[in-house]
DNA sequence: TATTGTTATACTCTATAACTATA
DNA sequence: TATAGTTATAGAGTATAACAATA
């Protein structure tokens, strides 16, 4: 086994456990997995349509359909006509979204700035090395 | 913003996207969601008792009931009767589930090794310094 | 009497097929 | 005629409630 080899294995499984971990400190709310996964591409995307929003998904369009009249009921998402297709509209988020999402976010981080704190300063700075470059492999 | 916090941000970001792109790497099968992660706890800890899976992945006995018994009907897990509790049994992965896990970690490892190739060498000492502390992290 | 595991049954989520409106 | 979105309906998957076997 070449050393990349080694390296990728060892930094799946830390990758993927730490990412377990944090997926458990989501925010208690009563939306699905879905509903929260379609809130978070908007708000990673900007305004879409309920056809990208599926494609994006990767669920069919009725699916969408759903998922969307579940967080309209609850004003967490807006609809807009599309400026030039009468067929099409664009969905964005609420505030009340907005807000929801940033609270998920704080929750992890606050978990994570915890488990932080308790390295050594030595250990976070590999860690703040490392952040851009796993990133990067994403990107690659 | 504390540097710990502005870290914990970014790295939870990085490390939440590199986990996405993993699973999307898994590899194909006819079994659910549900049954994969049986499968995958059961190589994590050993044998099992189907409560003792059931508080693992967090759902009701009589779900995994059902997992257990798609599994066994694919030949993917082995039930063998408990020592001393008549009403108990142990539930053990086949050689086939063990062949099915390595391949689901080998293409996951192929994808990660063949992004880490394409970085530089000290980008990859960094990713190899870091593993350990991303693994520590989980533990804390 | 309590616990493990299963069966019976209902609810949620997603899919495919059919329909409406617009391009 | 094709596409966006919805409605109608069926198929997985998980839950609660009730039951059988064992502690």
């Amino acid at each position: 086994m070449t050393k990349t080899a080694e390296l990728a294995s060892t930094l799946r499984v830390s990758v993927m456990r730490l990412g377990r971990r944090l997926r458990a400190e989501r925010v208690v709310t009563d939306l699905s997995l879905s509903q929260m996964a379609a809130l978070g591409t908007l708000d990673r995307h900007g305004a879409l349509t309920p056809r990208e929003l599926a494609d994006h998904e990767k669920v069919q369009p009725p699916s969408m359909t759903r998922v969307l009249a579940g967080l309209e009921e609850r004003g967490l998402i807006l609809r807009t006509p599309h400026q030039t297709d009468g067929r099409q509209h664009l969905v964005t988020l609420t505030a009340d979204a907005k807000a929801l999402l940033k609270e998920d976010r704080r929750r992890r981080d606050a978990w994570l700035a915890q488990r932080l704190a308790e390295l050594t300063q030595e250990e976070r700075d590999v860690l703040r090395a490392a952040a851009p470059v796993i990133e990067r492999l994403t990107h690659l």
